[in-house]
RNA sequence: GGCCCCAUCGUCUAACGGUUAGGACGUCAGGUUUUCAUCCUGGAAAUAGGGGUUCGAUUCCCCUUGGGGUCACCA
C-alpha cells in the first residue's frame, strides 16, 4: 500500500472560503488517520487574477483553524517541470498548437449547442500544421473514461465528447488541468479529495495522464455547499472569507465542528439522545471518507451559532479570555476574565461581549419601580431590604468581596426574607434593568466599591 | 442545450432489504429559576411522484419531476 498523500489545491484568487475550508479539513482528517501527508499546493497559474494578499488569507484562516499543512506548494513555481512534459506531449504528436480565435471558439460551440450536440472544440490544426497559439490536447480517444469515486462509486464518461480541450497558453504557461496532472503526479498525490464541481474535470485529467504513463489517484468529490436557496453559494449567503468568521466572532473549534457535519455525520444510535459536539481529536477517531453524503448540504448559520454558545459554555475560562481581548474596547484590563466568566453563557459571539460588559460597567438611570419586583414589595418594604443588604456586604472584607463570598454573606437573609425579595432589588440595583445576569455575579464583578455605591443610589431613587 | 452528479423533517443528517423512519439545530408547549439566559420534559415536523424486483423497499432497477455542477487562452 502506498503511502497516503493528499492536498488541497486552491488558487489565490479569493479569500479562504467555507468550501475550501472542508475541503482542507476533510483532507487533513483523511491524511492523520492514515499517518499520510497534508500538502498546501497554491495554484497560482492564472497571473492576472492570483493576488498575494488572497495566499496569505488562506494561509491565515488554515492556521487559525489549527490545519496544519506538512508541505508547500506554488505552481509557478514548477514552470520548467509543465514544459517538460508539453514538451514531451508535443515532440510524441499527443498534444499540438491551435491559433483558433476565441470568437472562432464560440461560433463553434453556439452552434453545436443549437444542434443540441456536446459542445466541444475538435480543432482542425489537431496534426500539428501550427506553431503558434494554445496548446491543445489531440483526443483520439473513443474510450469511456471512468472515475473510481470513493465518494460516488465509479463515474463513467464518454471521451469522445470532451473534444481537444486546453492544456497551456504557452509552453511557459500551464493551464489547470495539465497543471494539476503534473503536480499530482511529481507530488505523488495518493487521493485526490475535492470539491464535486471538479468531476467533470476528472475524465480530461485522467486523459492526460495516461498520454504521459502517469498513474491515476484515487477520486473522492464531496458535495457542493450552497446557499439558503439551494443556489451556489455567494456573497449574499456567506461564502465569506473564514477569517471573516472570526471576525464575527465565532470560535474557531465551532467553526470546525460546524463543517464537519456539513456532508457527513456519525452513525447514530437509535433512539438515543446525541450531542454534537465534537474536537478536533473526536473527528479524528469517527471521521470517515467513505460515509460522507453525497448531496449538496447548505450552510445554515443557526447551527454554527449554536455551536458557538456551546464551546463559549464549556471551552476553558482562560482560553476564552484570551481570544476576546482583542474584541473587548472596554477598559476592563484584569477583570476580563471575570466579565468572560459571568457572560460566556449568555451570549452567542464574542462580539456580544463588548455591548454586554458596557451595559454592566455603564448603569442608566431607571425608574424606582423597577425596585419593587412588579408590584410584590412596597417601597418601604424594598428600602428596609436594601439597606439590610447594604449593612451586610459592607461588613464583607474588601479584599474578600466575590461572588461566592456576598453569596454566603446574603444566606441568612435569604432565609428570612424570601429569594425574591432580596434578590431582585439587589439585581435591579446593580443592573438598573429588568433581565440581567445573576446579583451575586454583578456584584462579583463590579467589586465591593461599586455594589455598595449602586444600592445606596438604588435607596435614594426610592425615596 | 450536451454530459455528469444528486434527492429522508424548514436545515444538517442516521437507518446489513424487515425500525413506531432515529438524532441534532431551529420552532412550539410545559417545568426549574428573583429577571433574562441556562437547564429539564414533551410536541409538531420527512423518505419528491410513478412503475417494477421482492414475502417485504427509505434502501435495488427504470421512468418522470426537481435541484446542482460542468462545457474558457478561470481554477
Amino acid at each position: 500500500m502506498n503511502k497516503v498523500r493528499v492536498r488541497i489545491a486552491p488558487s489565490p484568487t479569493g479569500f479562504l472560503h467555507i468550501g475550501t475550508l472542508r475541503a482542507a479539513l476533510f483532507n487533513w482528517l483523511f491524511a492523520k488517520q492514515n499517518n499520510g501527508t497534508f500538502v498546501l499546493r497554491i495554484e497560482d497559474t492564472d497571473r492576472e487574477r492570483s493576488k498575494p494578499e488572497f495566499e496569505e488569507n488562506i494561509l491565515e484562516g488554515l492556521a487559525w483553524l489549527g490545519l496544519d499543512f506538512d508541505e508547500f506548494a506554488r505552481q509557478t513555481e514548477h514552470a520548467s517541470i509543465y514544459k517538460k512534459y508539453l514538451q514531451q506531449l508535443l515532440d510524441g504528436g499527443k498534444a499540438f498548437y491551435c491559433n483558433h480565435e476565441r470568437e472562432e471558439l464560440m461560433e463553434e460551440s453556439d452552434a453545436q449547442r443549437t444542434a443540441k450536440e456536446a459542445p466541444r472544440h475538435i480543432c482542425k490544426h489537431r496534426d500539428g500544421s501550427i506553431a503558434s497559439g494554445i496548446i491543445r490536447f489531440k483526443n483520439d480517444s473513443k474510450e469511456k473514461i471512468t472515475v473510481k469515486d470513493i465518494i460516488r462509486g465509479e463515474v463513467e464518461y464518454d471521451a469522445s465528447l470532451l473534444g481537444d480541450f486546453s492544456l497551456a497558453r504557452s509552453l511557459a504557461e500551464a493551464l489547470y488541468n495539465f497543471a494539476v496532472v503534473v503536480d499530482d503526479e511529481e507530488m505523488n498525490i495518493s487521493h485526490v479529495i475535492r470539491g464535486e464541481d471538479h468531476l467533470p474535470n476528472t475524465p480530461k485529467q485522467i486523459l492526460i495522464q495516461k498520454a504521459l504513463d502517469f498513474g491515476t489517484p484515487i477520486y473522492a468529490h464531496m458535495p457542493l455547499l450552497l446557499g439558503a436557496d439551494r443556489s451556489k453559494l455567494s456573497k449574499r449567503h456567506g461564502a465569506r472569507a473564514v477569517t471573516e468568521y472570526r471576525e464575527m466572532g465565532y470560535l474557531k473549534d465551532a467553526v470546525i465542528n460546524f463543517v464537519a457535519l456539513l456532508g457527513w455525520h456519525p452513525p447514530a444510535v437509535k433512539g438515543e439522545k446525541e450531542k454534537e459536539i465534537f474536537s478536533l481529536e473526536e473527528l479524528l477517531k469517527k471521521f470517515d471518507l467513505e460515509k460522507v453524503q453525497k448531496g449538496g448540504a447548505i450552510v445554515a448559520l443557526e447551527k454554527l451559532d449554536w455551536f458557538n454558545k456551546e464551546y463559549l459554555k464549556f471551552l476553558p475560562l482562560e482560553t476564552l479570555t484570551e481570544e476576546a481581548k482583542s474584541f473587548v474596547t472596554e477598559p476592563v484590563e484584569e477583570s476580563l476574565s471575570k466579565y468572560m466568566d459571568v457572560l460566556r453563557g449568555r451570549i452567542t459571539h464574542l462580539t456580544d461581549l463588548d455591548p454586554e460588559i458596557k451595559n454592566i460597567r455603564n448603569i442608566s438611570d431607571y425608574d424606582s419601580e423597577l425596585l419593587l419586583w412588579h408590584g410584590k414589595l412596597t417601597t418601604s418594604q424594598a428600602a428596609q431590604n436594601i439597606d439590610n443588604i447594604i449593612e451586610i456586604l459592607s461588613g464583607l472584607e474588601s479584599s474578600n468581596f466575590d461572588q461566592k463570598s456576598v453569596e454566603s454573606a446574603l444566606t441568612l437573609l435569604l432565609e428570612k426574607d424570601g429569594k425574591g425579595a432580596i434578590l431582585w432589588p439587589l439585581r435591579a440595583s446593580l443592573s438598573g434593568q429588568e433581565s440581567s445576569p445573576g446579583p451575586f455575579e454583578l456584584a462579583g464583578v463590579l467589586g465591593q466599591k461599586e455594589t455598595i455605591y449602586r444600592l445606596k443610589k438604588a435607596r435614594e431613587i426610592l425615596l
